[in-house]
DNA sequence: CTATATGCAAAACCTTTGCACGATA
DNA sequence: TATCGTGCAAAGGTTTTGCATATAG
């Protein structure tokens, strides 16, 4: 845990940048969140800590920690954004149910085997990537009946 | 390609709907764009042909094509949404190069297989998936170094 | 001290919606 | 003729940005 602030202001400091209480504070939420997040999410957890961050701080360094690896982007909907954290975090998939909006994760290793092998095909550099299945899971497929 | 435009006539009056024109100009369009398209691309394309449709209607016809099944969303960039027709199309990957933008398409039939696996197991309705990789391309690659 | 970051509020952006008019069945 | 669809413009919601102030180095 210590380690990972440490790394993400030495990240922050060999860009030129400046490591502040508010870039810190957003670390270590996202650190101790689970599963999906959206900046809604973050902002009013911090608030509820007396936290006076601002939601544009939030939009600012979120790509920060994604550009440092800590987190990624998963998935829009209702037209905003769903972020996780990616560090020490399995490759999985996500099957998201548009009718009660649950999202399962699932993991599979078959899965991350497989874009390695079109990495290296297709000559890219891999940075992130994500499954999204949309379906109906199964209690609301019995709901409907 | 006839066949195509009557389903969807046939799609649009079983659900008690009108089927008018612009309805038409907007399937017909995504049966000729290629590859992946958004909302100004194809109010765009379509003015081109002196159609006088709004973006509203476009926004509105949609998500009948998707309900239809002839198009899915497929992911979303610089805040909005980008489509491509499904319509006899093999499962498939998006590699997207965050340096240029440029999308590339990869088939693999493997990865319809372990997403109908999962499917099964989780007891779930599968209606669309997509994966999306984000990385830096070949040429992007040569040209940061 | 200087450069960068913050907070606020306004702007920007895509998408949705209310309403009057027009077209379909 | 009744119902549904369209176009327009305004509203809605998230994200971005300009600017004055605050803070890190």
């Amino acid at each position: 845990m210590k380690n990972l602030i440490e790394d993400f202001k030495n990240f922050i400091k060999k860009k030129g940048l400046k490591y502040t209480s508010e870039r810190e504070e957003v670390l270590r939420e996202i650190l101790e969140v689970e599963d999906h997040f959206d900046v809604d999410t973050l902002y009013f957890r911090l608030k509820n800590k007396n936290s006076k961050i601002s939601k544009a701080s939030i939009y600012r360094t979120l790509p920060l920690l994604i550009e440092a690896g800590y987190i990624q982007e998963v998935y829009k909907q209702a037209g905003h954004s769903y972020y996780e954290v990616t560090f020490n975090k399995l490759p999985h998939l996500h099957f998201i149910c548009i009718s009660c909006g649950r999202v399962d994760e699932v993991m599979d290793p078959r899965l991350n085997q497989l874009i390695k092998e079109h990495e290296q095909e297709k000559n890219y550099k891999l940075l992130s990537y994500h499954l999204e299945i949309f379906g109906i899971c199964s209690n609301c497929k019995e709901a409907l009946k």
